[in-house]
RNA sequence: GGCUAGGUGGCAGAGUGGUCAUGCAGCGGCCUGCAAAGCCGUCUACGCCGGUUCGAUUCCGACCCUAGCCUCCA
C-alpha cells in the first residue's frame, strides 16, 4: 500500500489509481529562458524518483512534464539578447535535456510545449467563456472570474477575502476582481501572437498546464506535481480552470516538493545566492552525488544547499560504493532490507529512511566480507545494488567510481565564503590513471624490500596529488581519488 | 496582518508515547610495517512553559524563534 501526502487535503492518503494498475502524472516543468538551476534540479530529481519508484512497484505510469516556451520573461530575454524567441527557447531546451541526462533524470513520456497546444488552449478558454467562468476585459484580455468558482483557495488554504486584502494596490482596472487572472493575453505590437476569437494574442501561463494536462492525460488524472511555489496561484488556478471547463474532477493527489535554500533563505537571483545545475555539477565527482544529497532529506521539506553538504553526500555515497567494490555480480535476493526499503518508500517516498536502509546494508556487506563470508557479502551487495538502482543510484560500475575525481567542492566553499579558491584542490597536478599505477608499482616493489621510507614517500606524494592508497591484505594496493 | 511548514545530538537528517535512525565528524579498540578502507564499541538530542499520562522528543495548549506563500518563480 502506497501512501502519499496530498497537498489538497494536507494528509497522507492511500494511492488508488483511477484505472487499476495505471497512473497518470503531470508535473509543471520549466520556463525555458535560462539554465536549469538547483531548484529545478531538485524538482526534477524528486519526480524522477517518484516515477522510478511507482514503476518499480509494478504500476504503469504515464509521466508528462511540460515546457513553457512562451512567456513574458522569455520575450524580454530574447529582446535583451537580440535573439529570436524560437532560437532562445531551443537553446535552453537543449541545455535542459543535456542537464537532465547528466543528472540521470529519465525523460518523461511526453514533454509538451505550450506553443504546440495553442488550439487546445483556445478551445478551453472558449469553453470557460461559454460557461461564464471567464470574460473579455476592456483591454482585450480574457480573464478568469475567480469569484465564480466556489472551491477557489482550497489547495492553498486561502480565503478569497484574505487574498483580496493582501492584493496589490495597483489593481488592474480591467479586472472585475483583483484576483482574476489572465487566460488569453492580447498581443502588444511586436509581440509574438496567435490568432484567436479575441484577436491576436498568446496564452496566459496557467491555462497552458490545464490544456496540456487535459489533452494528454484526460480531464481527470491521478497525480500532479511541482515546486511548492507553484501551489499558489498556479495550481490553484489550474484547478479552477480545469474543473470549470470540464465539469469533472481534475487531479486526485497534488504533490509539492520543498525549496532549495541557501543559508536558510530561498535561493533567488535577487539575493545573489543562485546556483545553476551545471556550475554545481562541475564541482562534483559525479552527478549522483547531487542526487544523493537531494534524496538525503524528505522531498516535502526544504533542503539547505551548501558545499559542505555535497562533501558529506560524496562521503556517504562513497561508503556505499566502497561496499560494492571488488564484489562479483550476484543475483539479487530480496531480503529483510528490501522489505524495509519498500515499507519506508511506500510511506510518502521517505528517501532519507531508504538511504539509511542502503547504509545499513552496506555495513552488513562489509561485515560479511570481513567475516570471510564472500557468498553472503555478494548476495547483500546484489540487494544493495538493486535497491539503489530504484533511486537512480549506482549508475557507475563501483571500481570506476573511485577513479573519478572531485574537481572542487573546496572551490565552491571558497567562493561561498568569499575567500576565493581553496588551494588544495587546485594546486594538485592531476595524475593520469597510468601514472598512478606506475607509482604504485614502484611502491609495491619498495614494500617488498621493506623500504618503508620509500614506500611512504610515494604514498605521501600521491596523497598530495589527491590519490589515496589502500593496501589490501593480499599485498595488492588499490587507490581512489579523494 | 492572514495562511502554511518547521525548531532533534559538533554537522546533516529521519522517526517514535516507554530498547537502535542513518551518514559525516570525534573518541577507544581490532586490523596494518605505519596508514587508508573496513569492522567492533562509544559520547553529546529532541526550542521554552504548562497540561494529559504510570511514563512524552513524540499527544494537547500558550509562548518564543525561523522559513515560505499571500506578486513572476521548481
Amino acid at each position: 500500500m502506497i501512501r502519499i501526502h496530498n497537498s489538497l487535503t494536507g494528509a497522507k492518503q492511500e494511492l488508488e489509481p483511477i484505472t487499476p494498475g495505471e497512473l497518470s502524472m503531470y508535473v509543471c516543468g520549466l520556463t525555458v529562458y535560462d539554465f536549469v538551476h538547483m531548484g529545478h534540479a531538485r524538482m526534477l530529481t524528486v519526480f524522477d524518483v517518484v516515477t522510478r519508484y511507482l514503476r518499480h512497484r509494478g504500476l504503469r505510469l504515464r509521466y508528462v512534464r511540460n515546457i513553457t516556451d512562451i512567456d513574458d520573461k522569455i520575450i524580454r530575454r530574447a529582446a535583451e539578447n537580440g535573439e529570436p524567441i524560437g532560437a532562445l527557447t531551443a537553446r535552453f531546451i537543449e541545455a535542459m535535456h543535456t542537464d537532465c541526462a547528466a543528472l540521470g533524470i529519465l525523460p518523461p513520456d511526453a514533454e509538451p510545449r505550450a506553443t504546440q497546444y495553442v488550439p487546445q488552449i483556445i478551445a478551453m478558454v472558449r469553453e470557460l467563456l461559454a460557461r461564464d467562468y471567464a470574460y473579455v476585459a476592456a483591454d482585450g484580455d480574457v480573464l478568469y472570474a475567480v469569484a465564480r468558482f466556489p472551491g477557489y483557495g482550497r489547495l492553498s488554504g486561502k480565503r478569497l477575502g484574505d487574498l483580496r486584502a493582501g492584493a496589490r494596490v495597483e489593481v488592474d482596472e480591467a479586472k472585475r476582481d483583483p484576483l482574476d487572472f489572465v487566460l488569453w493575453k492580447r498581443a502588444k505590437p511586436g509581440e509574438p501572437c496567435w490568432d484567436s476569437p479575441w484577436g491576436p494574442g498568446r496564452p496566459g501561463w496557467h491555462i497552458e498546464c490545464s490544456a496540456m494536462s487535459t489533452a494528454l492525460l484526460g480531464n481527470h488524472f491521478d497525480l500532479h506535481g511541482g515546486g511548492l511555489d507553484l501551489k499558489f496561484p498556479h495550481h490553484e488556478n489550474e484547478i479552477a480552470q480545469s474543473r470549470a471547463a470540464t465539469g469533472e474532477a481534475f487531479v486526485n493527489v497534488w504533490m509539492h516538493n520543498g525549496f532549495v535554500n541557501v543559508d536558510d533563505e530561498k535561493m533567488s537571483k535577487s539575493l545573489g545566492n543562485f546556483f545553476t545545475l551545471r556550475e554545481v555539477l562541475k564541482m562534483l565527482r559525479h552527478p549522483e552525488v547531487l542526487r544523493y544529497f537531494f534524496l538525503s532529506s524528505h522531498y516535502r521539506g526544504p533542503i539547505n544547499y551548501a558545499p559542505e553538504q555535497l562533501t558529506q553526500a560524496d562521503a556517504a555515497l562513497g561508503r556505499l560504493y566502497t561496499a560494492l567494490r571488488d564484489l562479483p555480480p550476484a543475483a539479487a535476493a530480496p531480503g529483510a532490507h528490501t522489505q524495509r526499503f519498500l515499507a519506508v518508500m511506500d510511506e510518502d517516498f521517505n528517501t532519507p529512511e531508504a538511504l539509511a536502509v542502503l547504509q545499513t546494508l552496506a555495513g552488513e556487506v562489509n561485515s560479511a566480507r570481513d567475516a570471510g563470508d564472500g557468498m553472503r557479502a555478494a548476495q547483500l551487495a546484489a540487494e544493495l545494488t538493486s535497491l539503489g538502482a530504484v533511486l537512480g543510484l549506482f549508475g557507475v560500475p563501483p571500481p570506476e567510481w573511485f577513479r573519478l575525481a572531485t574537481p572542487g567542492v573546496a572551490q565552491l566553499a571558497g567562493a561561498a565564503s568569499g575567500q576565493g579558491a581553496v588551494h588544495g584542490a587546485l594546486a594538485r597536478a592531476p595524475l593520469s590513471d597510468s601514472e598512478i599505477e606506475a607509482r604504485i608499482a614502484a611502491r609495491v616493489a619498495a614494500r617488498r624490500g621493506k623500504d618503508w621510507a620509500e614506500s611512504d614517500r610515494i604514498r605521501d606524494q600521491l596523497a598530495a596529488a589527491g590519490v589515496i592508497l589502500e593496501d589490501q591484505p593480499g599485498g595488492k594496493t588499490t587507490w581512489r581519488r579523494a
